[in-house]
DNA sequence: TTAGGGTTAG
């Protein structure tokens, strides 16, 4: 509640006294500086002025009951009772004030209740829903589309406020595809989006990997619209090139808002000094700081850390250390930050040494730790295979710090992990689930490693699945390490099964893996899966591993499938060799009732340059009584003439080859 | 008469 209150008092002091004054003239006993606050500082300056200064305009009496009605409903344990008692006097703007009061302090059911009493006595208006849909969207954001979809006026609908209230909402809550297509719907509908509107969706984009190109199709927008960027959508649009490394970028955007007579603030510069942190071009980073300081811009402890950032990016660690003391003396290290930064940057760079001095340095200086400190040595010492003590340090912040984030119980568990500690893993899957910490990428990815390390392949095979139904995305080194450890316990199915997770995520799959789990599924016996592989990937499949499913599935595979896959692997630009075709039409001779397929792949042979070879031939003359003697002698004949040509064929470049010679 | 942004660490 103080929030409001300290932006208010420095900027106009005599308003606040004023409304200290007020609050005694009120009739209302046991108003407070709170409520005052909440209700005056919606109002703008001209009419908070204009309405209560005393000496200029005396309050109408009508003003005065509202304003006590309003403070008493704010404070009563029933509001809804009082509210049933000043129903009369107050107009909407009154319930809208309560409505925000009721927001601003968390007032969450309160809030939708008076929403609903509204909405019944018909006292809604358009503030009503644009503030509304703030509140709750910070709590629920289906809520807050459930109360927009309810809006029964169109028009209403399309009101730039509520709109940018609406995606608002969408946007903190990193909806940020849902809140794109219901922009463009809104566009359909009659919006008419203003600076606001793009500037709610441009933040999106700050955190966003690859936001920016998205973010710049939405700035060319802007002069269809007749919109031309502010101050605040400059922050905005630095803040996105910073995010993404896009210093060029920001460098313009910062010439473009001075020719355009804004004053970059320290935020802008922030942004900009941030960008060139990615490729640590402290050069240009000292440029900026001097002309900052030469506009009379005072660097802040944020803009000082980013300036680290770029020194260590840059690998200026003497320069480092230096800046770091320097904000060691202005007060600015009084938390972990600046140091945290240098020890990541020194271990990545493989200082180890250096940053475990850091590391010392800070515990001896007592600065306060949140944990981030250990988690980063933590990292550091898994980096350098120091497994022990990494685990070591894990247990130290286990018992340190109680609360941990999700990067810290990851780099905990990668720890007990690496250093084989089954039990402590299992305590940090118990921690996270107590914490309702989910896991993300990172987590299942430790623990699948992990599980294959210790062989226990079943459970890496579940993690995966569980990991794939949550939607990351599968990694193929992992994936395909599980397929082998799966095919040599004899999971044939569960690799089979990983393998199709990994080539139905959209992605093209390494050309080995379609080879490695047709071994596994020919061991395994699953022909038809096999068979599958084999149609989709034949062509970069080698020639001894077709050979190899070829003669199993002849042998064991679907009989009713073997002209299918005799064709695919033809199709494929594979060779049928002549044991192949025996081993098929054995099969069909052992079973007569397959004979039309026996007779199809008979006429099929010819064309494609296939003639069976005379033991089949004889095979095939023995039983034909089965087949219908006609007919297989005509077909044997065709056979005959191929075979015929085809000698002639092979024989004659030889002769002409011959005869070039001479 | 209501809606928007911004800088730092693993």
């Amino acid at each position: 509640m103080e929030t409001p209150l300290l932006g208010f008092e420095p900027r106009c002091p005599h308003l606040f006294i004023t409304n200290s004054r007020l609050s005694s003239s009120l009739p209302h006993p046991t108003l407070s500086v709170r409520t005052l606050t909440a209700t005056t500082v919606v109002k703008s300056p001209a009419t908070v002025v204009a309405a209560e200064a005393p000496r200029t305009k005396p309050h109408s009496k009508s003003f005065l009951s509202r304003k006590s009605a309003i403070s008493e409903i704010e404070q009563s344990p029933d509001f809804l009772s009082s509210l049933q008692r000043f129903a009369r006097v107050l107009k909407v703007q009154d319930l809208n004030v309560i409505l925000r009061d009721f927001g601003i302090s968390g007032r969450w059911q309160d809030l939708i209740q008076l929403f609903d009493w509204m909405q019944q006595h018909g006292k809604v208006s358009d503030s009503t829903y644009s503030s509304c849909i703030k509140f709750v969207g910070a709590k629920s954001v289906s809520k807050a589309l459930e109360i927009y979809q309810s809006i029964p006026d169109e028009s209403t609908k399309t009101n730039v406020y509520i709109c940018n209230s609406v995606l608002s909402c969408l946007v903190k809550n990193g909806k940020l595809d849902s809140c794109i297509k219901l922009f463009d719907q809104m566009k359909r509908d009659g919006l008419k989006p203003d600076v606001v509107t793009y500037n709610t969706l441009l933040a999106g984009f700050i955190k966003v990997k690859n936001g920016f190109p998205k973010a710049m199709d939405l700035v060319g927008e802007l002069p269809h619209n007749g919109i031309k960027m502010d101050g605040v959508m400059y922050g905005t649009v630095l803040a996105i090139c910073a995010s993404n490394g896009r210093c060029e970028e920001a460098e313009s955007f910062i010439q473009q808002m001075k020719d355009e007579g804004h004053s970059p603030n320290i935020y802008h510069y922030s942004s900009l000094l941030n960008s060139y942190s990615w490729k640590g071009d402290y050069k240009k980073a000292d440029e900026l700081m001097a002309e900052m300081k030469s506009v009379g811009l005072v660097p802040n402890k944020v803009m000082m850390t980013t300036l680290l950032k770029v020194y260590i990016k840059g690998g200026l660690f003497e320069r480092s250390r230096e800046l770091l003391s320097e904000l060691e003396s202005a007060g600015y290290a009084e938390n972990e930050m600046p140091y945290c930064m240098l020890m990541d940057g020194l271990s990545k760079t493989g200082k180890l040494e250096e940053a475990m001095t850091i590391f010392d340095d800070m515990k001896v200086k007592g600065v306060k730790s949140d944990g981030y400190a250990n988690s980063i040595m933590i990292a550091a010492l898994c980096r350098s295979k120091r497994f022990e003590e990494a685990k070591q340090l894990a247990r130290d912040s286990e018992t340190t710090y109680e609360k941990c984030d999700l990067v810290m119980l990851n780099t905990m568990l990668c720890a007990y992990c690496r250093a084989g500690e089954m039990e402590s893993v299992m305590r940090m899957m118990k921690k996270m689930d107590e914490q309702a910490v989910s896991p993300d990428y990172n987590t299942f990815h430790i623990l699948i490693k992990y599980f294959i390390k210790e062989k226990l392949h079943l459970l890496a095979y579940q993690t995966l699945l569980d990991m794939h139904s949550k939607g990351h995305r599968l990694e193929e080194e992992l994936c395909s390490s599980l397929i082998y450890h799966l095919g040599k316990v004899r999971a044939h199915s569960e690799a089979f099964s990983v393998y199709n997770m990994l080539r139905y995520s959209k992605r093209t799959i390494c050309k080995d893996l379609h080879e490695k789990i047709l071994h596994i599924l020919i061991h395994g016996k699953l022909f038809k899966d096999a068979y599958v592989v084999v149609k989709d990937n034949a062509k970069v499949i080698s020639q001894p591993t077709l050979k190899r499913f070829c003669k199993a599935f002849m042998v064991s595979g679907n009989i009713n499938l073997v002209n299918d896959v005799l064709k695919v692997l033809h199709g494929s630009g594979y060779k049928i060799d002549q044991v192949q075709f025996e081993m098929a039409i054995a099969r069909y001779i052992s079973q007569p009732d397959k004979k039309e397929l026996l007779l199809q792949l008979l006429q099929w042979m010819p064309g494609q340059g296939y003639v069976v070879d005379s033991s089949t031939r004889n095979l095939i003359l023995k039983q034909s009584h089965l087949f219908g003697r006609q007919l297989i002698a005509e077909i044997l004949s065709k056979h005959h003439i191929v075979s015929r040509t085809m000698v002639r064929s092979r024989s004659e470049p030889k002769f002409s080859r011959a005869q070039r010679g001479k």
